[in-house]
Parts: C-alpha cells; structure tokens; sequence
DNA sequence: TGACAAATGCAAGTCATTTGCATTAAGATA
DNA sequence: TATCTTAATGCAAATGACTTGCATTTGTCA
C-alpha cells in the first residue's frame, strides 16, 4: 500500500532525526500530503480539526521541526505569517501582494548559480517568488 | 549637484504618486541611499537618529508607502521581520538561517521565465533568495 | 514493564506591525 | 501671502503571529 509505505518513510525519517513518531505529526504529514500547497499554521489548525484535535502551540513546534528536518519548506511569501508545504515538484510561487492569493508555477526554467559565496559555507535551499496582483485585484 | 538631482527627482515622483514631500520622507530616502542593503524598520529608526527624530510609526507608514510606489523594495527574508531596501544594481539575497545575517548576490545568473501565468495579471516583482548557515554558525 | 527524555497543552509573554484619533503641516487656491 | 483642504505625523492602545515556562503525558528503548 502506498499510503502506509509512506507513513513508514515518514516514521523513518522522524527517527532518524531524533524525533518521536506521535499522531500530532504523522497528521500534520498527512494534511501536507493531501494539500500540496503552501499553508499557515493557522489554515493547518483548521484542516486538523477533521482528523483530530491538537493545540496550536503543538502546530507550531512540530511544524518547525520538520521544517528543520527538511520534510516540509519554509515559505516567507506573505508579510503576515509563515507558510510551509510539501515539497513536490520543483516549483515556486505568485503571490498576490493585495489578497495574499497564492498560485504554485510549475515549469520554471530557472538556472541557479553554482557561485560559491564568501562568508557562507552551506546553502540549503532557496526560493524564488513573484509577486504582483491577481486578476480579481487588478481592477 | 547628483545629490540635490537625486532630491528633486525623489520628489518629483512623490509627487507624481499624490504622495506628499516631507522631511520624513527625504530623510528615509537618505538613509536607504546611503545603505545598499536590506534595512529593517528598527534598523532604520536606529539610522535615523543621526538626522532627525521620527516616530516608529511614520516610519513603518512612509516605509509602506514608498514600498507600493516602487521607490523601495519590500523583502520577506527574515521570519521575523521585514526588511526594505532601495533597488541597485540587480541582485539577490543570501540569508543565514541561525543569525540572519544577509549577504548580497550579485552577478546572479538567473533566466527569469517569460510565462504567462492564469489567474494573474500583473507581475511586479521576483525576489529569488538563499538560505543557509553563514561560517561564523556552521560549526 | 519501567525509566527517561521528548512531546504536549495551557497560560502568559514577546514583539513586529497596525489602528484610531487628535494635531500639524504640505500644497493648492484665492 | 493668508487660507483652506487633506494628507502626514505622533501618541496610546490594540492586534495577531509566534514563543516560552512549566507541569503533565506519552513514545521509545533497555
């Protein structure tokens, strides 16, 4: 079954880290897994109460955990709050500067540069975002 | 003189945007001329004691302003503030994510793509940025 | 199974940013 | 230049995302 497979990964993963495998996170994984966009902590809050109760301040942490680890993305695309998603394909964002609309962009033909910087040794990860108006704000 | 050039021109597209010319404004103007990198709003307070007194507020308001009109760049690269910086010579951001020291990246080499994304109309702005560790907190 | 550290929930705190409102000052007009 | 209109400013207070402290619970592993 892929599902469980996946939650096996997932379990494997969270020990590896040295991070215990408890239903807070494995249903946080699974709202990423079923929402492959970015989200809040406070739009994740409301997708949990379907599958279980858990407190924000456990959302928080947990979600910062697993950012750590690299299972889920820091996103810094609004100016309010933090988004995170699950990484899938390459992609990056549009973001509406006057609703906060996001819209993945799949296909980028981006070239990233293998320059080497002086000052720092590890580069993790990167993001590139667009942001402009929606066609519902543009009026 | 390129500086008072520099000034009337500052002004003039205040003016052009309905926006007022106050000592507030030039001052802020001055400051970010004066500093090439990305400012967040306290940095700027902070900067703007050797000119003027100002209050934080008119400075978070004027800041916006000049954000929307294009004058400055507003950046969301530190989870937890914003930062702002004046538009010079194209480049991009590398962050640390343990102490938030950021460095800049010129000569980036990245094809942006021309695409035509659904759902948007405008496109105003890319902002493509590195996180990592900096020497001093990789260790 | 029992010990132990990590995870959780709750209450309270922190801090960047925003808002309301009365006052001041730019810029247009007479 | 005096006046008028409206945006800009400063102050106090509010908002809201995120964090911290601490007591309790629960994975994990010997």
């Amino acid at each position: 079954m892929k599902c469980s497979q996946h939650t096996n990964e997932i379990s494997a993963t969270l020990k590896d880290n040295g991070l215990k495998v408890t239903p807070g996170r494995l249903g946080l994984l699974d709202i990423f897994k079923h929402n492959k966009k970015p989200l809040a902590v406070k739009e994740i809050a409301k997708l949990y109460k379907s599958i279980g109760k858990i407190d924000l301040v456990t959302l928080y942490r947990n979600v910062e955990s697993l950012a750590e680890m690299g299972i889920i993305k820091k996103l810094r695309i609004s100016d309010k709050e933090i988004h995170y998603e699950i990484p899938h394909s390459h992609h990056h964002h549009l973001v509406c500067t006057s609703c906060g609309k996001i819209a993945d962009l799949e296909n980028c033909e981006v070239r990233l540069p293998k320059t080497k910087i002086p000052g720092f040794s590890k580069i993790k990860e990167h993001s590139l975002e667009f942001f402009g108006l929606c066609n519902t704000c543009d009026k």
